[in-house]
DNA sequence: CTGGGCATTTGGTATGACCAATTTGATCAG
DNA sequence: CTGATCAAATTGGTCATACCAAATGCCCAG
């Protein structure tokens, strides 16, 4: 059970992101959400404080106002993909570009300055991605994925870098379970663009591994369109 | 004046990333907090749910405990930022990549879907870069840069792209006021990528894009690196 | 030295009150 | 009727106090 204060915040940046409250338009009152929510003005001030970190409204004696979405903090982006059922795909594919962008920022950084011997760490990551045959199953195809780009992230010594992957990554990752089960990898296109990277590690060749990045990027998107499309279909069924 | 609350946040903000209390161990409670800032204990309480959203610390019945900073929000940077008189120029460096990596990102989006009018309206924001004269002043060459990059940014139609962008500008910005004055640019060099950036645009060429970009970024860092120079001298006079 | 149980500490919540800034709405001058 | 003006009501910011439940830390039995 959490907190009365987070479950006060969590209904109003509801009906914030859905649209109860429009941008400009005021809240209601501290005193007025302290009946509508049966708690104190405490909780509901932390609550509001909250939402004013999130950028999702400005408070000022007078009265609290909404603030455009676009204005809000990156922290918002894990109660966007909770508003709808399934999340929104859209949404999904651009948090999945930036998230990749990040990580070929990493992998660019590493090339030019890491030393051999993160090299090879990196390097010892990607066997298990270039094995076509499907010795492991699929979480912990996905799984080896995940600790390959953690790893880039920490070799890359750039602490935004690091706060921007994390941060989608812990919202996006616990919304998306509904979906993972779908996600079945294409073990051999990921077995050619593991060697790939390879290949681009040893010679430390930037603009390869930049290619190859693109394609593993692909790669992912492709695979969350179609888990996104089996995941639909089952819900629907279901209805 | 600002509240309260945020001055007690603001003191524990700069206390934790100035290294006082180190990761995983407890912060002063509450109480204790209370008499230390002569503050009621709500101010204190909204301070420490303040950190906490911020990923700062993790607070339980029992005590606060301090987390690691990278696992914290990206709303911490402005802080770090304003944690030494000059800020770090390694930070600097970083957030600049990032920040020109998003920018790169929404021109590829740009290129391959925008339409032809915004097109235009990006290309009509390049006319005053493409000048090498000196007939604006810095401050406005600087300016229309930004109006360019943040054009891109709306044309991405990426939230989170958006998101990232904006927050790291926003705490980018008013934290080098005092490093600002010192960046001269370089007119001809940007003309000519200005230049190379419209062609690019023309003819919705990506990879002639992305490598602009790149000469973009670079010009961007030296002019940063140039300034941070002069600035560090400016005020080693002082002392 | 170890494990379990108990008192203490700590955060979470609740009331009630007061101040200062803002908003609101009535009032008045044009 | 329109607008500026000013007082009243509303609202957020702060404070003091009290109680509960969870976590911690200590002490003692084994």
């Amino acid at each position: 059970m959490s907190m009365k204060s987070d479950q006060v915040a969590n209904a109003l940046i509801r009906d914030v992101l859905g649209g109860r409250y429009l941008p400009g338009e005021r809240l209601p009152s501290e005193r007025d959400l302290v009946t509508r929510f049966d708690a104190n003005r405490g909780a509901v001030r932390e609550a509001m404080a909250k939402l004013a970190q999130l950028g999702l409204a400005e408070v000022q004696p007078g009265g609290a106002r909404v603030r455009k979405r676009e204005e809000a903090s990156l922290d918002i982006i894990g109660y966007l993909l909770t508003q709808t059922d399934l999340p929104d795909p859209d949404l999904v594919d651009q948090i999945l570009m930036i998230f990749n962008a990040m990580i070929s920022l990493a992998a660019t950084h590493v090339v030019k300055a890491a030393s051999d011997e993160t090299i090879n760490e990196i390097r010892a990551l990607l066997k298990p991605l270039s094995q076509a045959d499907a010795t492991n199953n699929d979480a912990s195809h996905g799984e080896a994925r995940i600790r390959l780009m953690q790893h880039f992230m920490l070799a890359s010594e750039n602490l935004p870098l690091q706060l921007v992957a994390r941060t989608l990554f812990n919202q996006f990752a616990p919304n998306m379970s509904a979906v993972a089960d779908f996600a079945a990898p294409d073990r051999e296109r990921y077995a050619v663009v593991a060697q790939q990277l390879d290949d681009a590690l040893i010679h430390r060749d930037i603009s390869a591994l930049r290619a190859t990045f693109d394609a593993f990027i692909e790669l992912n998107r492709e695979s969350m369109t179609r888990a996104f499309m089996l995941a639909q279909r089952a819900q629907e069924a279901i209805a």
